[in-house]
DNA sequence: AGTATGCGGTTAACACCGTTAAGTTACAAT
DNA sequence: ATTGTAACTTAACGGTGTTAACCGCATACT
């Protein structure tokens, strides 16, 4: 809505739009046309700076990926112990994705066929979360809390069962009887077990 | 291409060229003229068999429902011990994942907003393979041989970890330097852990 | 037999979509 | 003063899902 004067630039205003209409809509209604529209702007504005809808959505993905990982790495310092750090950052995972879920969705909807286009330096980005967990694995394991057989397999496994459960509880999957709360806790629980070789005890 | 006069069940052609589509071309270009094209009617008759796309989908939804749940039937007798039943379920439901990629990913794509319109009875029948997962842990429990808090929140879990293994896996988002079998064996061996108790053993 | 009903299909059209080509405007530099 | 260029526009192309109106034809009924 706001005049097409008011900005200088125009690159920011359009990914401000997208990601408005991103989470107020939903990715389905994402447009060109209509961020256009809302801006103040015709549709081929866009396309002056960006290559397509494309790379539109994947400067917001990069903006998501960015924000997951500057959480988990401020709300999971170092002099954290390692479980305990673990435990933080699988939490502070499943809470982006329910916080966000409209960018929580964009940043995993990319189909196998498009992921030769996603830019490599986005796509390094993006890892860094998964390297975050990594490294609280190793220095886990280099403290001898953590026992596993390789890291990188470790932090993939970690990260698939978070993202399961991100996933079918963003899209409403989980029976309502179950209490999220109790499935994140027993997930995460798992998480825990699963490089300490402790017995799994649920804190519900 | 076939004529529009050898088939008396149009509503199956449809659904057969829907699915034909989906598998070779993806999720991106399933569209109703294209179907229509193909099997040589107009656009508008698909609109004579189905409400529109959205209940086309949900009929291909309820097919991979469908033969997910058969699979597990099938493969995973009661014959068989909890635990290993448990591990074959987990694998089967891998495998269908990696086997079937433009089923999961239509049978996992409806959106919060789009849920409520998703027929109740389909829904019922998605839930048939997570209950049959839930009927293994309570028999395992009944015999002795799992524990467990709560075989509902158990089954969430379990299904959240084989979710997102597959997703990420069909996704191509998992590093190309772990081999895709040692990480689904990795997993399994955490879900037959979480309800055992035992010590966390990764078989590869 | 003749007429009404309704089923199964059609064509035309609407309102969108992403994207491209060509044109316009305003301003800076030579 | 002219040239060039950056930023933006309008018009158009080919696509989408969907609706409205129409059409032929077999069946059912009077």
């Amino acid at each position: 809505m706001s005049a097409p004067s008011d900005s200088k630039d125009l690159r920011r205003v359009i990914l401000d739009e997208a990601r408005h209409q991103l989470v107020k809509h939903g990715y389905n209604s994402l447009s060109m046309r209509r961020i256009a529209k809302e801006i103040g702007y015709s549709a081929t504005a866009i396309y002056l700076h960006f290559d397509g809808k494309d790379a539109l959505v994947h400067a917001l993905i990069d903006e998501g990926m960015e924000n997951l990982f500057k959480r988990l790495q401020e709300t999971c310092p170092e002099k954290i112990e390692p479980a305990a750090r673990l435990r933080q950052a699988c939490l502070e995972y499943v809470r982006f994705g329910l916080e966000n879920p409209e960018y929580y969705e964009i940043m995993h909807l990319i189909h196998p066929e498009r992921m030769e286009r996603f830019p490599a330096e986005m796509y390094r980005r993006a890892r860094r979360s998964l390297e975050f967990i990594q490294d609280i694995l190793n220095r886990g394991a280099a403290a001898g809390q953590f026992v596993l057989d390789s890291a990188s397999v470790s932090a993939a496994a970690i990260w698939a069962m978070l993202h399961g459960v991100v996933s079918l509880l963003i899209s409403r999957r989980v029976d309502v009887r179950i209490d999220p709360d109790t499935l994140i806790g027993t997930l995460v629980s798992h998480v825990i077990a699963s490089v300490t070789l402790q017995p799994v005890r649920v804190q519900a």
